[in-house]
DNA sequence: ACTATAATTCGAAAGATGTCGAAATATAAA
DNA sequence: TTTATATTTCGACATCTTTCGAATTATAGT
């Protein structure tokens, strides 16, 4: 019916679960304003995207941070990528397209 | 910015919460589907919204079922109207829109 | 090799959530 | 007013989640 890959509602929930937590959502809202899909984020030195930069706007552990961090990865919704001492996180912008698909045709409408 | 009401960081965590279960994921497939925006439900013998035809395809304990209810009502993802002895469910047409909305343009946005 | 920095893994403690069955409430029908 | 049906509330229990600090691993610089 449409050209884009289909998630599964067991996968579904997992993103929802992996967005439901004030700093998971702010973790994957920092990362889609700052490096938004395309852009490199590598050059400004206002905002990048590895793992120390979001831990200096979290307020919350380092070792909560990780976890939160492999949540949003586990989900599918982040990728990570080690680059010398630091890790660099981005949104999976494919999964990205694939949530704006699902609320823009009326949640799921998968049959089952 | 938009004509559209914005939706709270705080709050789109509730939504999200709400729909990250499996059982509360299908009831609000459910009602989108069977009770699309704007149809009446009422009619049709196969598919209606009243909390028993919930629990008919639902397969957990009808407590369980009326706190799943109460959750996705508290988010505001549904509504819920007695008539009678049944009480009827649909899906918020208003926040559904905003939900579509933030995917649409990059999740949230919200700065703060 | 040693040291420093960046990030992750590993328990443990506290809190939140999902589930049920039994009891309570709401409404309608006999 | 008694009975039947629909739904919710309550309390208990088990499981999952969030969080932390301490220890560990990974990498780079001295």
């Amino acid at each position: 019916m449409s050209k884009y890959k289909t998630i599964e509602p067991v996968q579904l929930v997992e993103i929802f679960k992996a967005l439901a937590n004030e700093h998971r959502l702010k973790i994957y809202n920092i990362l889609t304003t700052c490096c938004a899909p395309g852009s490199s984020c590598a050059s400004d030195e206002v905002f990048s995207c590895c793992v120390g930069d979001l831990d200096a706007q979290l307020d919350i552990a380092a070792s909560t941070l990780s976890h939160h961090l492999k949540e949003l990865h586990r989900a599918g919704l982040i990728d990570m990528k080690r680059d010398g001492k630091q890790v660099f996180c981005s949104v999976n912008t494919e999964a990205m397209q694939q949530l704006q698909n699902i609320f823009s045709s009326q949640l799921t409408g998968a049959k089952s």
